[in-house]
DNA sequence: GCCAACGTTGGC
DNA sequence: GCCAACGTTGGC
């Protein structure tokens, strides 16, 4: 069941694979190789076209909020399952079963103020935000219409 | 590089 | 269906 309100969502990339500049250059870009079930059905369940998103540096020096993106194309099978030299290679999907589904993510901003994870486990305006929580590795998190809000002003420094 | 926390796998 | 073993994530 999809839902016909905008929602707004965290996407974690490591910097050193993928970072907001690659996505700045590349525009758009297919959410490939996602491989937790959770994750998967934010994407084929919840995710519509123009729900929002906070572009999340993981495994980075330091991690945090780099930017803004945008979801652009709704969910297609992960081209990445059916092929065998990739590491997302999944021999138990097929054409006709995918498995595994990837969004478009289209760039949408880079923060003037980069929002270090420091910064966000500290503001008092983002208690319910998942990513703080200790042990959340979950690569795609859904983040309250407030807390994106407030978020985007910050990093953009507007506030 | 370490390791806590979590998800997945597979034997039973 | 339980749960130990294993693999992965990701902050530090």
């Amino acid at each position: 069941m999809k839902s016909q309100q905008k929602q707004y969502w965290l996407m974690k990339s490591e910097p050193d694979v993928f970072s907001i500049d690659t996505l700045k250059k590349d525009v758009t870009t297919w959410w490939e190789g996602v491989r937790n079930y959770q994750a998967r059905n934010f994407m084929m369940k919840e995710m519509i076209v123009g729900d929002e998103v906070l572009f999340y540096h993981s495994n980075a020096t330091p991690p945090g909020i780099a930017g803004l993106a945008v979801i652009s194309e709704a969910a297609k099978p992960d081209p990445t399952q059916f092929d065998k030299k990739s590491e997302y290679y999944d021999p138990k999907a097929t054409k006709e079963k995918p498995n595994w589904f990837c969004t478009q993510v289209k760039y949408k901003k880079t923060f003037k103020h980069f929002i270090t994870l420091e910064k966000l486990k500290n503001d008092k305006h983002c208690e319910n935000l998942l990513v703080i929580k200790k042990g959340q590795r979950l690569s795609i998190q859904p983040v309250s219409e407030k807390d994106f809000q407030y978020l985007s002003q910050l990093g953009l420094g507007s506030i």
